[in-house]
RNA sequence: GAUCCCGUAGCUCAAUUGGAUAGAGCAACAGCCUUCUAAGCUGUAGGUUCCGCGUUCGAUUCGCGGCGGGAUCACCA
């Protein structure tokens, strides 16, 4: 339909020899102003020198209407035209989200584009605490969503297994092994005082006794079964969400196959890297930082950043032409040095996506809910899920715009009452799924789709609730791929609460279960439309939808 | 002090990425169940979109300057 317009109007514009211009259309905020819009007059009318309404006007005059289409054309305010479809219209477009059922929504749009989505990638230091879940789930619906417009994802967690954070946590387990074993040995002033620590102690107790006393300076076994332990316990985790990586890319094998010195004699040849006080130095001020930046300790360890650019060009080298990267707004200021340092090696960082989400508090209600990672009892994502559910976590996290501050209130998410917002979802799901029970009853299978679509009489659909929830439904498919190209998945649970709330309606004020077969049979078809996208939405939300609440 | 994010109804947040009269949910008030799930629906009330200037037909959205909140500013990741 747009592209129809759009012909038309192009050829309109040109034989009334103005401009070109890039004709799009909105769908209006207000009903009032139809089901199309175009602001097309208006950005001609300045180049043009005419009144936009007057624009509008010698375009809408020249406008051939097929009502089979439209009902109406109308300019409006300012000078906008504004389309309203023809029910006949709306009702013929429908029945194709019974046709496409399972993959109505998804697209080609991103045309099979290799991408690489890389989140979480928390090291195996420790478990997912609660405010990881923001990240985890954001990644996790982004990917659902490039995937849904026909992207080829590859989704990644990076790790990084060797270091510092590596060495404390097997000094950390070996301090809880030999206090376990009764010694007097204390924790490392920078240790990790969570009691997972003290649980992986005792299973290497329970496996070794007390022959690990003495180890070797590098405490190899503890930092082998403790990082072990850890992947284990944060893979458990993930697939209670139903999320699996692809690929567990280690940060080590950059270094094994020499591709951080690479890096750093490249730097040396442009003259972006220096040496200076026995560390290596990126120069970071040539790029606007306020100041240069360390990239191998004198230690001869490198910082993060540079396993970063290496990784990263590492990507662009795999094949991927859509990089993208998830991290919280903790991370926020070693992002320029990275995307810096990739475009320095000659790669396009407009091709690398960095979607920084703002950080997550916890309210019980009225209570603040603390989690320093200090105090020794942290809560734990595994907590959070146990405490309010599966589909809560996975609603809550995306339920807002990535980059504000997110409010989890877990009194609210554990509620089950009309207050939490997952309910009213799942709950139109299940009604739904109640009335098409009741159809099953009186002879008509909704899961024949097949017969559905042949014997229906489609034109019995013409109330204004139906209409205007057919018309929710058909927008599914470009919700799906604005969501994704923007990379704001928090747009489909607002979504998803409209089609609830359209269908809500619809349901109050016609009744679907009658004793008009026929009617009943279309109605049904209306239902059964409205389960699908909600499905299909909740699919990609990794939300669950009942068919019984 | 610098950089980035945010500031919208009493509270938590939307707003089709520059569109028309800024919308939802909670909370408040008033209604709706002998009929398909009331975990629902309808109505009322609630606003200087932090402030100021600018850009233009048009700004919650873009630019500049303030104010307020958060994050970050390591030879930690």
């Amino acid at each position: 339909m747009k592209a129809l317009l759009q012909q038309q109007l192009n050829t309109i514009i040109a034989e009334l020899q103005y401009p070109a211009i890039d004709i799009n259309f909105d769908t209006p905020k207000m009903e009032a102003h139809g089901d199309l819009t175009s602001n097309a007059a208006l950005l001609l009318a300045k180049t043009v020198g005419k009144n936009p309404r007057q624009v509008a006007q010698s375009i809408v005059e020249r406008l051939k209407i097929d009502d089979s289409f439209l009902s109406a054309v109308e300019i409006a305010g300012p000078g906008f035209i504004n389309f309203r479809f023809s029910t006949k219209y709306v009702v013929e477009q429908a029945t194709k989200i019974l046709k496409e059922y399972h993959s109505f929504g998804k697209s080609q749009a991103g045309n099979g584009k290799k991408t690489n989505l890389e989140w979480v990638s928390a090291n195996p230091t420790g478990l997912l605490h609660a405010g990881h879940g923001r990240q985890v789930l954001i990644g996790q619906v982004i990917g659902n969503l490039l995937e849904w417009t026909g992207h080829d994802v590859t989704r990644e967690y990076y790790f990084n297994n060797a270091g510092n954070q590596m060495r404390t946590l097997a000094e950390s387990i070996y301090a809880r092994y030999r206090q376990e074993l009764g010694d007097d040995y204390p924790l490392p002033d920078e240790g990790y005082k969570g009691e997972y620590i003290t649980d992986i102690a005792k299973e290497i107790i329970a496996a070794k006794g007390d022959t690990l006393k003495q180890t070797d300076e590098e405490r190899t076994y503890f930092k082998r079964y403790g990082e072990e332990w850890c992947f284990k316990k944060i893979k458990l985790t993930l697939a209670r969400l139903n999320v699996k990586h692809d690929v567990f890319y280690n940060e080590d094998s950059l270094y094994t196959t020499g591709k951080i010195t690479e890096v750093i004699e490249e730097f040396k040849k442009k003259d972006l890297a220096y040496d200076s006080e026995g560390a290596v130095w990126f120069r970071a001020t040539k790029f606007g930082a306020d100041k240069d930046r360390v990239i191998v300790k004198s230690t001869g360890e490198p910082t993060y950043r540079l396993p970063d650019i290496a990784y990263h060009r590492e990507k662009f080298r795999r094949g991927f032409e859509l990089i993208v990267d998830i991290f919280g707004a903790d991370h926020i200021a070693t992002i320029p040095d990275v995307l810096n340092g990739v475009n320095a090696l000659g790669y396009d960082t407009k091709d690398v996506k960095v979607i920084i989400h703002q950080m997550v508090s916890f309210v019980n209600g009225d209570e603040i809910v603390k989690m320093s990672k200090r105090n020794a009892k942290t809560y734990t994502l595994d907590d959070l899920i146990d405490e309010v559910g599966v589909d809560a976590v996975a609603y809550f996290f995306v339920m807002r715009s990535v980059g504000t501050h997110l409010e989890f209130d877990i009194a609210l998410a554990k509620e089950q009452s009309d207050k939490n917002p997952v309910y009213y979802l799942q709950y139109a799901h299940a009604r739904i799924a109640s009335i098409l029970r009741h159809a099953a009853t009186a002879e008509i299978h909704v899961d024949d789709v097949a017969t559905l679509l042949a014997t229906t009489d489609f034109s019995l659909i013409k109330e204004k609730e139906e209409i205007d929830l057919l018309k929710k439904l058909l927008a599914f498919p470009e919700i799906v791929k604005s969501c994704a190209f923007s990379f704001e998945p928090h747009r489909l649970t607002t979504y998803l609460r409209e089609v609830a709330e359209t269908f809500h309606r619809f349901y109050h004020e016609h009744r679907v279960i009658n004793d008009d077969k026929q009617l009943m049979q279309a109605r049904l078809t209306v239902c059964l439309m409205t389960k699908i996208v909600i499905a299909n939405g909740c699919k990609i939300l990794s939300v669950s939808c009942p068919e019984k609440m």
